[in-house]
RNA sequence: CGGGAUGUAGUGUAACGGCUAACAUUCCCGCUUUGGGAGCGGGCGACUCCGGGUUCGAAUCCCGGCAUCCCGACCA
């Protein structure tokens, strides 16, 4: 797109109410808009950005078998009554609010029920197992406190995905495939060798459930980690006996800062007992189902990519993140030939499919690098005079610094 | 929810209880400039968060509310 059309202007300054470090940054480029503490708005560069993690996502899901829904955010107060999880001493995070008709309705803050419930009108045989539902949707929470930019707010986007299986060994096949599925998912975001699948306690129905947490400065988890082992656990399984079962001591493990990304359990048949979701097995009789939760948090992992990548200039989007594949910079546009040059560049490389970021404004150099920079598309293409009477192309790796020359034909292949 | 802090043009900052609320940036106009947020001139933009109070006089002091941030608690 060409960026004298984009509504978002990048700012020098970042809000005086922003600390951390991916919401001044996002703000600053434009990406994101601040509603109030803990709710934020996605404008046209972050919502590309967003889109391009839940490609991934997605495409990971679907390769283990998800099938995607999109379930509703409004939760019927029945539904939850079912699993006492209506009550706001049990659950603390509710939004609700009362309807004109007369009762009450929530907002949703999670989906099992609401998943288990729709498969219980599907499910009957063992035939029809397993089964994998997942769906990308907004999660409202009642924080008592929203903070650190975009990674811990009170509306926010979160994929997560139900299993259904009918053996403890069907649950456990799948529960480590999602495993393998979210470390690709994070490789592809970026922050795979900063992302540890961590141990951490289990609930009812298995010792340990696993968090997916990322090392950074700015993360409000602990973990305790052996890089070299490849280790991680969190503080609720710090017991020996527990780390005798990972292979580990408590000496070898080091304490770092994290971001939980996404997290994976097992729920059992909590849910399907609660709500009746039982199949009949090959001999005919009736059994519960046994159910896990997976979940990802995209805008959460968006900001973890900005902690992670950006250096002083800006964000360094991963390739598959970036809301843009080149930005495409002229300068010197006052020049007709530059002008018609870069135009016609921009007309081939959309053409081509290439996501391009195409910088026709009447601007300085300086201010349209700086702005490229804090942007942070991986590839910038710059078109000048100088580069005009070269007949070549130069081309800036955002992340190196490393500047080429290029021919026209070898950028479009 | 406990503790602390802060609310002034879009953004970042200033202003002793006292003149028309100042400066920078953004934005608009003109000239100049053109490879790292250029320069000069002119201009637009603020019920100083809201409501009370004290005072001859309040952005400034007091009370209440709201909002935002930080620390803690909390956090499938």
């Amino acid at each position: 797109m060409r960026q004298s059309q984009l509504f978002t202007k990048t700012r020098k300054e970042a809000p005086k109410d922003e600390v951390s470090k991916n919401a001044q940054l996002l703000i600053r480029a434009g990406y994101i808009h601040k509603e109030m503490a803990g709710v934020y708005s996605y404008l046209p560069l972050g919502l590309r950005v967003i889109n391009n993690i839940n490609t991934i996502i997605r495409e990971e899901m679907n390769a283990i078998g998800g099938q995607e829904v999109f379930m509703s955010a409004l939760q019927d107060p029945e539904l939850w009554k079912t699993t006492d999880r209506w009550n706001d001493d049990v659950v603390d995070v509710w939004f609700k609010s009362k309807l004109k008709a007369g009762g009450e309705i929530g907002f949703a803050w999670t989906h099992e029920e609401m998943i288990t419930r729709i498969v219980s009108q599907y499910l009957r045989s063992y035939k029809d197992l397993p089964l994998f539902t997942y769906h990308i949707q907004n999660k409202f929470r009642n924080e008592m406190r929203a903070k650190s930019g975009i990674m811990r707010t009170r509306e926010f986007l979160m994929k997560d995905l139900y299993s259904f299986s009918r053996t403890e060994e069907e649950h456990e096949k799948f529960y480590n495939e999602c495993a393998e599925a979210y470390m690709r998912i994070f490789n592809r975001l970026g922050i795979g060798d900063k992302t540890y699948k961590t141990f951490a306690s289990g609930g009812a129905f298995t010792k340990f459930s696993h968090e997916f947490q990322t090392l950074a400065d700015a993360g409000e988890d602990i973990v305790y980690v052996n890089e070299e082992k490849n280790i991680a656990v969190n503080e609720e399984v710090l017991e020996e006996a527990d780390l005798s079962e990972f292979g580990v001591t408590r000496d070898e493990l080091e304490k770092q800062k994290s971001i939980e990304v996404g997290n994976i359990f097992s729920l059992g048949t909590k849910f399907s007992e609660a709500l009746g979701l039982n199949y009949v097995n090959e001999e005919g009789e009736e059994k519960p189902v046994i159910m896990g939760s997976y979940g990802i948090g995209p805008a959460r992992s968006m900001g973890t990519v900005v902690e992670l990548l950006s250096d002083e200039k800006g964000i360094v989007w991963p390739e598959e993140v970036a809301p843009f594949k080149i930005h495409l910079v002229e300068i010197g546009g006052d020049d007709e030939k530059v002008r018609a040059y870069a135009d016609d560049l921009y007309k081939k490389l959309t053409t081509a499919n290439t996501e391009v970021l195409y910088d026709d404004r009447d601007a300085r150099a300086g201010e349209k690098f700086a702005d490229s920079d804090l942007i942070g598309i991986p590839t910038r293409i710059v078109i000048s005079k100088k580069t005009l009477e070269s007949g070549m192309i130069e081309r800036v790796n955002r992340k190196t610094g490393m500047v080429d020359m290029v021919s026209e034909k070898d950028l479009l292949s």
